[in-house]
DNA sequence: CCTTTGGTTCACAAAGGCTTCACGATTTCA
DNA sequence: TGAAATCGTGAAGCCTTTGTGAACCAAAGG
């Protein structure tokens, strides 16, 4: 049902488990890669860009964790939804699981069900996965590629963290988007900030774009009005 | 402090069990209720409407499953989030779980880092399953995302904490809901405030929105009438 | 090297939401 | 009917959150 359907790679080191679980990612009408172990899997992942990757946390070569940790930092994959796969019991490698920035954690077995389910939960958080790379408003167009702010014909250029925050919240105009979420998406899942970062950036924008853009909602966080 | 904390409702017959898990829990921000037995908890869930159910599997009179079979039939908590809780090792459980419709399977023991990391997940996973982001009445329409409630087509902003309130009472339009429980619901499990709080919010809720929406029944609570 | 620019932190100021309090109005119940 | 409990209201202060100016640090680029 989906409009265009989603890719997911599934790296693993037992074919047995690849096929099972691309079978039946398959029936639910997902596109699905494998690879057998966590270095073919980045450079299948840097390629194709899919949507989710799920990783077996114990393979030879190279971990799951590793593999993880590497795919966060890597720009092109930072933003790919990452699922964790494991064998039950291994409380270590939840936590480091979770810690190297994984957005799920599925334990092995498990039913088809179960599984199709928690990936499409998963594949729903990810709004717009396809966000266009140029937004258009009154106010002012924002060209991604380019790293452009268009104001009444003027051409502004914005550093690389103002232009990120500024994308966000331009990206559903409207909604607020609240600290944690600003923090998450555009610093990164483990990276640590004081209080008056997110703040100061706030601040160029609104002197650089015009105050009447961006509404404080106390408590909560920003929003963007066009 | 998220916006509106989550309650879970943890299903134990070992009080050591349920004392230690809950502490944890409230300890990473979430209110608690416990139940001793599948029983109890289907009671307390119908009438608390939990985020998260943690159910263990072994308990005497109602086994978590047949629990949470009969929670998952009951219109009011099928929308809520079941987790089981077993001893490592049931395979059997793992299965006949997942059949009657689990979200998640726990094995005890669990270090209390890996209990909360995978609540949080689970909680992240359902965004908010049974009420809607938007809420549409003859009066007013209000949209949680953008924090706004609108009235004949005038934006209204509202603070937080009154937003928060409307919401909960505009989540069941015509029930009443006790103070206890906008208390618990608003303000959090551990918050003590005096007795004219909720009557000062319920007051400016009802000059910006009007009067006649905010019923008080006077010795039990607050309702909302569309 | 030195300069420029981006990113972050810090201390303090400002704002305004949240709560309290006192007291009057209203309802309940013996 | 009168006492007791409950609720409504206005004003005032607390206290959390946010805005701001300046300084620091690191990296990039002359």
């Amino acid at each position: 049902m989906p409009a265009l359907s989603k890719t997911i790679l599934v790296v693993d080191d037992d074919p047995d488990i690849r096929e099972l679980i691309g079978f039946n990612l398959l029936q639910a009408g997902f596109r699905v890669e494998t690879a057998e172990n966590g270095a073919v899997g980045i450079k299948k992942a840097i390629r194709l860009l899919p949507d989710l990757i799920l990783l077996d946390v114990m393979m030879p070569e190279m971990d799951g964790i590793e593999a993880c940790k590497q795919l966060r930092e890597h720009p092109k994959t930072q933003g790919c939804l990452i699922a964790f796969l494991s064998a039950r019991g291994e409380d270590y490698s939840q936590i480091a699981g979770f810690d190297s920035g994984a957005d799920d954690y599925i334990t092995k077995p498990v039913a088809p069900r179960v599984l199709i389910k928690r990936v499409e939960a998963l594949m729903r958080r990810m709004p717009n996965s396809d966000t266009p790379d140029q937004l258009a408003f009154d106010a002012f167009t924002i060209d991604r590629n380019r790293h452009m702010v268009t104001q009444n014909g003027v051409q502004i250029s914005l550093p690389k963290k103002e232009f990120e925050l500024l994308f966000l919240l331009c990206s559903d105009p409207g909604k607020v988007f609240t600290r944690d979420r600003i923090l998450t998406k555009v610093w990164g899942h483990d990276v640590i900030v004081g209080d008056r970062t997110i703040d100061v950036h706030i601040r160029k924008l609104r002197s650089k774009l015009g105050k009447e853009h961006f509404t404080t909602i106390k408590g909560v966080g920003y929003k963007f009005d066009a």
